[in-house]
DNA sequence: GATGAATGAGAGTTCATTCAT
DNA sequence: TATGAATGAACTCTCATTCAT
């Protein structure tokens, strides 16, 4: 029975990074639990609170992020392996960084945002550890620092708008964290 | 009383791109009514649907936006001008785009969107304006086009974080803009 | 001044009729404001509530009704007399019943109907007079009495449906107050 | 829990009835959930929106009295049933017609009236039916029509008054359906 | 006296959360 | 443990009524 239970779990998280991801904190968790295929009552049996259920959302994606990432870095050229993972934060599929968004709307003055927060930081650690590779290759401006490139991601992230534009935008912004001529 | 109605109007407005901005579309006409000092009626009676007060504000907004923008285009230097306005635009206090994420979210399928459109077509042409003129100066890339500096503004308009840090992040998209080396 | 006041008084009785004869209590005060071309605080300086309003435009109401109900009662023949002016009064256009079906819907507890009460007792004796005309005149059945005479016109007044249909049923209804065969 | 849900549609419907009975559409959805002890949001999870609930009000309503009428109309003299089912559809307690007056308040154009004309059709089968079988016995005027006797008891139910008074007008009006003296 | 802007109680409706089954 | 019915606070919107001009 314990493994049903999980199994629940599962796919209540399943369905709410897509209705989260459609609608926003608007979705509704009632939507959630219909496309789970579970009662509304197994929603908050696994996850108390909408919001836990947000968060726990936002941490299944940002851990995913983070191996991505992780496992990107291991690759060969620090440089390729820099932009790749940059561009594929901004606009791959399983790990679109837009469910982040959630979180930046209410003041998150509960302070119980730690699980989310490290699931953050582990993200921000794999961008860190693929920049400073970038930078030791010389394939990446040596002054740039992982809070740039971490807002320059989850903004990018965030844009709506034709893909064909967002991936020239992303040109632009990498063009920019090219070594610069002098270096 | 005609004075009086105005001076409401205005006073729900900024009211409303307070609260819409803080909590987007999640932010309620009730708020915007306590933070006015009126009554939920006045709001009501200045703008006839929540929708309405939403999309009052955000051509208020892109208005403001694309004044300044035109102005500061006056001015002499073309690539300074482009790159200040960029900047303004993320940051700047009463120009913040934040609030056109808004129109993002609903599909905005009821056909009366044309205000907005056309508010929101005034700031991407004076954009233009502006990156055409930095193009000429030969002092912006020659192959951006429009799309993607207006989506870059969006999207660092809508990113939170630390001032310094957005400002950073701008700086290297704008190193991006900058001509590129072959040119 | 005085008549201009009077004027106005007038135009908003005249569009309460209008607008309550369509939408019954639900018509708002704001609609008989507008359609009487008045300000809304216009018609509450006439008449304090909305109550009022109503009672005011049922009592002209009444009070027109009785005074053609008595001009055609002296008039020769009784029983054409009776039977015209029930006729006239199911479906007559300047006299239609259906706005006293306002005052049944709340339970009017404020004792304050006196004035409602006066105008519809005038209708009755109108419609008493003819009546009893009629019966002296040995055209209306004897045994009949005002009270189903008046419940009958006011439930036909109020009945909607095809004209015809109405025509056809007051028929019936006059047969049944046609004297018996035995009398 | 699907009877309770089933026992609780049934208390609201019952509540329903009550209200709108006696304030028509100007009763509110939060007087029936009062009156059926239950919380607001069950009103609305059993009936999407206060039209449907006045709805399902009606068509209960009306069901009803189809089957009281049709029951009625299996009894072996055509004239006494036909007579009986006229004065009980006029006051008997389950089956007065009032609310049938909703129906007629609202221009019903939402298409979706499908359901309260299919009930409302019954009821005036019924009525047909009982109706030609008094005319078939000679019992009730071979020239009235559906049509007439169907409006007839519609506005005598929605009439108010005294109980007798109304008993009065209904032997007024049976009068006017006998055969005639030519027949 | 007339105007119409402001008010706020109240109505319909939604949705996170609880709890009986 | 899963279910889904019940709950009620909160939200958008309406309208009778008041009041400054």
């Amino acid at each position: 029975m314990r493994s049903d239970a999980r199994a629940n779990r599962d796919r209540v998280l399943a369905a709410a990074e897509e209705v989260f991801g459609e609608s926003g904190n608007a979705g509704s968790t009632e939507e959630v639990a219909r496309r789970a295929g579970v009662g509304i009552g197994t929603v908050f049996r696994h996850f108390p609170t909408k919001r836990a259920l947000v968060k726990a959302t936002i941490v299944r994606h940002l851990t995913l992020l983070a191996e991505t990432a992780r496992a990107r870095g291991e690759g060969g050229e620090a440089g390729a392996a820099f932009r790749e993972t940059f561009r594929e934060m901004v606009s791959g599929a399983p790990a679109k960084l837009t469910l982040v968004a959630l979180l930046e709307e209410p003041a998150d003055s509960t302070g119980s945002a730690d699980e989310v927060e490290a699931a953050a930081t582990m993200v921000r650690e794999a961008v860190e550890e693929l920049l400073s590779r970038g930078q030791q290759a010389g394939e990446v401006r040596a002054d740039a620092t992982v809070d740039e490139v971490y807002m320059l991601i989850r903004a990018l992230a965030n844009a709506r708008g034709d893909r064909t534009v967002v991936d020239r935008a992303v040109d632009i912004v990498l063009d920019g964290l090219s070594p610069r001529r002098s270096e």
